[in-house]
DNA sequence: AAAATTCTTCTATGGTTTTAGAAGAAAATG
DNA sequence: CATTTTCTTCTAAAACCATAGAAGAATTTT
């Protein structure tokens, strides 16, 4: 029996570029949390190189609303819009993506490409390393 | 002589998924260099839980020649695909965009985000560890 | 209240990605 | 040499992404 099953797509959980964008203004809101108006959303990606027609936000924060990204209330009768996702989690979903997907699962073969590439300087360097410590007494494993 | 200046569109850097997929299979090809059969990448892809029809490999490899990623040779009546693109530098440029799109450019947040969430044992610990020194010494900037 | 402004939903277009069939040329096989 | 197999190029479709105009409802302004 050929049953069509529609395997109800599997949902990207991945912000895409100007997803990502839109999230940054909302993180990055006075106080992140609050809800903020469409217009302010679309100042936002302004102020960060992105001039869209008010609609073209719009459209973006609908489909965000739709893939769980945002949550949505009422003011008069014009929409707020709030992150739903942490950006700390965000990050950690594309960061195992990419761990996986272009480094084959080795954290070190990132971590080296990284220091290679970036301009990491002594600095950050020494954050880094003072993180290691921290991190291989609190987590001995 | 006003030739037709090829500003063409921004010329995606990165790979998509399947393109990347492709590239490592090309890359992990026993003496990498060596140009595959579009055979033996569909088997390889297979074998990585992708199956796609013959064309549908070849549509994408001819795509990813237009785009770069790869060099074509001809034997007999048939292609031989090989990368033009060395591993390193296609992970650089991801880490790249990862850390200035989702990380604002912070190598440190990047980091720490990946420590804290891949499991990252001891033993790496203690070899990023030995690689942070490497680079701090090598290059005090 | 009439006019102007503000917002939303609907609809639409162009581009990219992924996937694959049809048609036809070339090579291998019997 | 006729048939089968193996390749390629062309064409195409569905999904997704980015962008925005038209139409219409609600609010504000004059």
């Amino acid at each position: 029996m050929e049953l069509g099953i529609e395997l109800a797509r599997k949902k990207k959980l991945q912000p895409t570029e100007l997803e990502l964008m839109i999230l940054k203004v909302l993180w990055g809101s006075s106080s992140a949390e609050l809800p903020m108006a469409v217009r302010d959303i679309r100042d936002g990606l302004a102020k960060a190189g992105r001039e869209l027609a008010h609609t073209s936000v719009i459209t973006t924060l609908n489909i965000m609303l739709e893939k769980g990204f945002l949550k949505r209330s009422k003011l008069k009768n014009a929409f707020l819009f709030a992150p739903k996702v942490k950006q700390d989690a965000v990050q950690s979903r594309v960061i195992d993506d990419v761990l996986n997907r272009v480094f084959d699962g080795s954290a070190q073969s990132l971590m080296l490409t990284l220091m290679d590439h970036a301009d990491v300087d002594s600095d950050d360097l020494a954050e880094i390393r003072r993180m290691i410590n921290r991190k291989s007494k609190q987590k001995p494993e």
